[in-house]
DNA sequence: CTAACTTAGTGACACACTACCACTATGTGA
DNA sequence: TCACATAGTGGTAGTGTGTCACTAAGTTAG
C-alpha cells in the first residue's frame, strides 16, 4: 500500500434531494444547470448540489447543508443521508461519485427556492410515481428514485410526513399529506389513534375556520426528531 | 461552474463492515494495518477497504464486493450502503470521504478470513456495546458504531440475524443470535411464531441432535432478501 | 329558520399479532 | 427410572390497528 496518494481520484460531488409537499402531490426542487459552458448535461434539470469546497467546506453533511441553505433559506431542516452513486460512467468527465442527501421542506418554505433563483433557477416539480417528467441529468432520475422509494416507506412506520407540513396543521392535513405520499386512503380513525397515541403532536389553543366545521390546529412537538412506530400502516381505508 | 474540473478532488476509498456471529457474541472481520510505510494509522487494526481502483471497479458496489470477496472468500453476502463520512479532518493525508457498506457473513464462512490473511492480517473482533476494544485507525470506530446500531435496529423489524446463521440451524440458535444481537432475552412462544409465520425458513427433513431433545433443523429460503416485519419486537422474556 | 351538505371527530367492537406462562415432549446421563 | 436440560405447544391476555356507523359543528341555499 505505499505510494496511496498516487491513486487517481474521483471527482466528488454532493447531491440534495429536497421534498416538499403541496395540497396534492409530492414536490422536488431541482435546478436548470447553465448553457454555453463546457459541463456536461447544459440546459437540463438536476438535482442541486455540486462540487465540494475543500476549502469551506468542514465535512460532507455541513456541504450539504450549505446547498440546502442556498436553494431553500431554512437553515436546520430534517435532513437524512440517502447514500452515494459512485461509477466510472455516470458523468463523460470520468470516474465520479456523488453523496446523495434527502431533506422534507416544511410548506412554510417552499416560497423561497422560486422566488431567490441564485446562480442556477430552481422550480418545484411534481413526483409522480416516483420520478418526475423531465429529463434530469446524470443519474439523478435514479437518485430521486431511491429517494422517493426510501419516503414512501417510511410513512409506513414513522413520522417523516410532519415535516412537508407547514408551522401549524390540522389532522386532516396531515392524513392528506399521508396519502399523497402513499398513494391511498386511510382510514381516519386508525390514523387519528395512531398519531395521537405517539404523542407527535401538540395541540394549540385554536381551531382552522373553513367552510365547515372547524378543525382542532396542531403543532410539532419537535422539530427535528421523528417517531417510529412500532407498527407499520398496513391497511387502507374505503373510498 | 466553468472549469469545474479544477475543484480539489478529495481522497475516495471504500471500507465495509463486515459483521459474523458467534455462539455468544456478535463479531466484526479486521485488518491489520502495515508498518513501517508512510501510511497513516501503522500498526493499527481498520476496516477492510481501500481505495477506489478507477481501472478496475466499474462501480462504489463492485469495489466494497470485491473487497469482500477478497477477504472472505464469500461472493455473494448480504450487503448494503451503510453511509458515508467525509471530512478535511478525518485523514492527515487531507480533505477524505469513505463510501462505507455493511455486510453479513454466514457461520459457514467466518474461517477463511483468518486463515487467508492475503496482503493484510485479517482477524475477527468481539463488538461489546457498540464497539471493539482495540483503537482503530481513522473514524473507523465511528462508522463501525453506526453499522452496530443499524444492525441493532434492523433486528427489531427484518430477519437480517437469519443471514448470520450457518447454512442449516434451528429455531434456537437463531433466537440466540437474536438475543446477542438485542442484548436481551426474548421469549420463546412469541419469537418462534413470529418466525414461522414469516415464511423466513423451510424445514428441513432432520433434526439437529444434541445432548437434549433433538431440534428441527431449517435453512432460508431466500439467501439474499430479508423479511420485514409489519411490527417490531416490543418487549423481552423472562429470565 | 330550517334543511341539505360537508368536513371534523368519536364510540364500540372486530381483528391480528405479540406477550406470557404453564405445560408437554424427547433426548442424555447418573 | 429419575433428574435434568432443551425443544416445542396450548390457551389466553394485551395492545395497537381496522371498520363503520354515528354524532358534532360549521356553511350555504331556500
Amino acid at each position: 500500500m505505499a505510494g496511496t496518494l498516487s491513486f487517481p481520484r474521483p471527482l466528488t460531488t454532493v447531491d440534495v434531494v429536497i421534498f416538499s409537499a403541496s395540497a396534492t402531490a409530492l414536490e422536488v426542487l431541482l435546478v436548470r444547470r447553465p448553457e454555453g459552458t463546457d459541463d456536461p448535461f447544459p440546459d437540463t434539470w438536476a438535482l442541486p448540489g455540486g462540487f465540494i469546497d475543500t476549502a469551506h467546506d468542514n465535512d460532507l453533511e455541513a456541504c450539504a447543508l450549505r446547498k440546502l441553505k442556498e436553494k431553500t433559506g431554512v437553515r436546520a431542516p430534517y435532513v437524512e443521508q440517502l447514500g452515494s452513486w459512485g461509477s466510472a460512467s455516470r458523468d463523460p468527465r470520468g470516474w465520479s461519485a456523488t453523496h446523495a442527501y434527502f431533506s422534507l421542506i416544511s410548506a412554510d418554505d417552499r416560497a423561497f427556492a422560486e422566488e431567490h433563483p441564485g446562480s442556477q433557477p430552481a422550480r418545484w416539480f411534481q413526483v409522480e410515481g416516483a420520478r418526475v417528467k423531465e429529463r434530469l441529468a446524470f443519474d439523478h432520475a435514479e437518485i430521486l428514485k431511491a429517494a422517493v422509494n426510501r419516503l414512501r416507506n417510511k410513512v409506513e412506520y414513522t413520522s417523516l410526513p410532519a415535516f412537508l407540513m407547514p408551522s401549524e396543521f390540522t389532522l386532516s392535513e396531515l392524513q392528506r399529506v399521508h396519502e399523497v405520499l402513499l398513494d391511498r386512503t386511510l382510514e381516519k380513525k386508525a390514523f387519528r389513534t395512531r398519531i395521537l397515541a405517539s404523542n407527535l403532536l401538540e395541540e394549540l389553543p385554536r381551531k382552522k375556520e373553513g367552510a365547515n366545521r372547524p378543525a382542532q390546529l396542531y403543532r410539532l412537538k419537535n422539530k427535528k426528531a421523528p417517531i417510529y412506530f412500532a407498527r407499520a400502516i398496513v391497511k387502507g381505508g374505503g373510498s
